[in-house]
RNA sequence: GCGCUUGUAGCUCAGUGGAUAGAGCGCAGGGUUGCGGACCCUGAGGUCGCGGGUUCGAGUCCCGCCAAGCGUACCA
């Protein structure tokens, strides 16, 4: 258990015992809430629970907390209760306890910073589910990185994590897709044909089209027309896809589960979950039409499923999905990482949702803020249809994978980016991406020196780490577990690339105060005392690194 | 028009209803006869978009206004 979570026991044990014996009235309790004061002269947790206290209790803040703070447990490795005005109890752990810790992170290795937060529930997270149609530009990074982070540190907050890709392999974008190939298939035969005004502009379609050309040669030419589509959407779906999924590597991205939407339809998904909306009369017929009646579960409009055509909608699709995902599947939760452009797709799906019968707080969607690529003053407009874009792949040769995912990951979903591709390169050589992995590199450092040295600090004493910069490394190595709980309860990876850079900070500093290898005769035990706290650092940030999914260099 | 999101230092952005609003970059200065100077320290820089409200306490919650992005399809 994560220390503030057993202070807040001990906390609630207090106030109690304050009721039985009447220092405090009785009123009912509400959760106890234990905080990371900004000061370290107010401690290494704090709570405000007197001020919250006040007026349920009819007393003043600082007669609460005076009367808490004697009944409060102390326990190892509590030090000290103290009360601070107006009304604080705050918190001091045994300095001592924080030094044995560095041995407890070396024991612990590649596991240190995993917590039993998710209890081995089964949370899928489906992100990009970009449509086979283009290339991945830089939105979609946006959106791959997320959800690439929140995976990894969900998994390692004691979830079954599942990636999924949903892949629209079928529909009217589909339809465009595939005429287009066979427009650019026909002209390349001399045939007079043109794309579709409905078709896709960019340059990849053409190039795309040319590979087929020239695998296929000329055996679409003879075939029916709707043969020949259909087949050409098969092979440029493949195409795509494989496409799609060098892209995303390049950039550390990686999926358990590619999730086909026409198989909804092939596995009788689709009909079932339809079954269950008219069961419980969510489906009206209007206007040669079939409805989702959404305003009855309060809602803006209704929205079609089937159209007048009898072909189904995206959004009937994605009924059947999240069928398939909360009913026949089974998630105790599920995660999706939707664009900007999705956002009024939001509050109706989770309308479905609950027209199924389930769980409503079972389906979380975040949803990944627009990224804005400017050059310089200009603006470049992201844009499929005209062919005009910025890919993933152009910007993870250009900035580097690692300063991509840090940066995607260092911002809020929620807000929207500017992202100036110039002032990203000319950064590039002073940023915090350099900043956390020198720190690694420095370590690394090190450890080679002791190497060499031949450096045995197996036997060194923790208990020698009493330099304040000593200390305050070891204090920011131990926020991991709780970074990564807090995490996984929000979904904002972004705390994790700050904390990074707190810890390379610290340890930049403690590099600077402290010599670690000595020269000096007699500095030996300190040495190797120094040594197990860079080694311990040296886990941490690996940790963290990895967690990001960018590389820890040995040398820069 | 309506809906969702955003507005914090010159720039890019953090900030659980709590203690003196933070970081990086940029700017001005300073530092280590030694483990890598891609580092460290100090400083200047803020009406937290504007106006009300709730609260012991508001950058944070509520209402109104202003500005920006996105959505508002029998597209996805």
């Amino acid at each position: 258990m994560l220390l503030k979570h057993r202070i807040a026991q001990l906390v609630a044990q207090g106030v109690e015992e304050a009721q039985r014996s009447g220092v405090l009235p009785q009123f009912s309790v509400p959760e106890i809430e234990i905080e990371r004061p900004q000061l370290l002269e107010h401690g290494d947790f704090a709570t405000s629970l007197p001020l919250r206290l006040a007026r349920a209790a009819r007393m003043s803040p600082m007669a609460i907390a005076e009367g808490l703070a004697p009944r409060i447990a102390i326990e190892e490795p509590i030090e000290r209760v103290e009360v601070a005005s107006p009304g604080f109890i705050n918190f001091a752990i045994s300095q001592d306890w924080l030094r044995q810790q560095v041995e407890s992170v070396l024991e612990q290795g590649e596991a240190y910073g995993s917590v039993d937060l998710g209890e081995g529930q089964r949370i899928q997270i489906e992100f990009v589910s970009v449509n086979p149609t283009g290339p991945l530009h830089v939105g979609h990074a946006r959106g791959a990185v997320l959800g690439s982070g929140l995976a990894s540190i969900l998994a390692v907050a004691g979830y079954d994590v599942s990636r999924e890709y949903y892949i629209n392999d079928t529909g009217t974008q589909m339809d465009a897709f595939a005429r287009t190939i066979y427009a650019h298939y026909l002209q390349a035969h001399g045939r007079d044909a043109e794309v579709p005004p409905d078709g896709y502009m960019g340059s990849y379609m053409v190039d795309l089209a040319g590979e087929v050309v020239e695998r296929e040669k000329d055996r679409f030419l003879t075939m029916p027309v709707d043969e020949a589509v259909s087949a050409l959407r098969e092979i440029g779906l493949k195409k795509m896809l494989g496409s799609i999924r060098e892209d995303l590597e390049r950039i550390r991205v990686e999926f358990d589960v590619w999730f086909s939407e026409q198989s909804l339809y092939d596995s009788g998904d689709y009909e079932a979950a339809m079954d269950i909306l008219r069961g419980s009369g969510y489906l009206a017929e209007r206007e040669g039409a079939t409805w989702f009646t959404s305003t009855a579960l309060g809602e803006d409009k209704d929205n079609v499923v089937v159209r007048s055509t009898g072909a189904p909608t995206y959004f009937a699709s994605d009924i059947a999905y999240h069928y398939n995902k909360l009913l026949k599947r089974g998630y105790d939760r599920v995660v999706n990482i939707w664009g900007a452009d999705h956002q009024g797709h939001v509050s109706r799906m989770n309308a479905v949702v609950g027209a199924l019968g389930a769980d409503a707080d079972r389906l979380t969607i975040i949803i990944s803020q627009m990224v804005a690529l400017k050059r310089g003053e200009e603006t470049v407009r992201i844009s499929k249809r005209t062919g005009d874009l910025i890919t993933l792949r152009e910007l993870v040769d250009e900035v580097g994978s690692d300063a991509c995912r840090f940066f995607f990951l260092s911002r809020t979903a929620g807000s929207q980016m500017d992202f100036d591709l110039e002032l990203a390169k000319k950064e590039s050589d002073d940023n915090p991406v350099y900043y956390i992995q020198y720190a690694y590199a420095r370590i690394a450092g090190i450890m080679r020196l002791a190497q060499e040295r031949g450096l045995d600090y197996a036997q060194g004493d923790v208990s020698l780490l009493t330099h304040e910069a000593e200390v305050a490394l070891i204090r920011n190595m131990l926020l991991l577990p709780e970074i990564i709980e807090g995490i996984a309860l929000s979904l904002e990876p972004h705390h994790l690339p700050r904390y990074t850079v707190e810890l390379a900070t610290a340890f930049h500093w403690f590099y600077q105060q402290c010599r670690v290898v000595s020269n000096e005769p007699g500095d030996e035990a300190i040495t190797q005392a120094r040594l197990k706290l860079t080694e311990a650092c040296r886990t941490v940030l690996a940790r963290c690194l990895s967690l990001m999914g960018m590389s820890a260099p040995e040398r820069m």
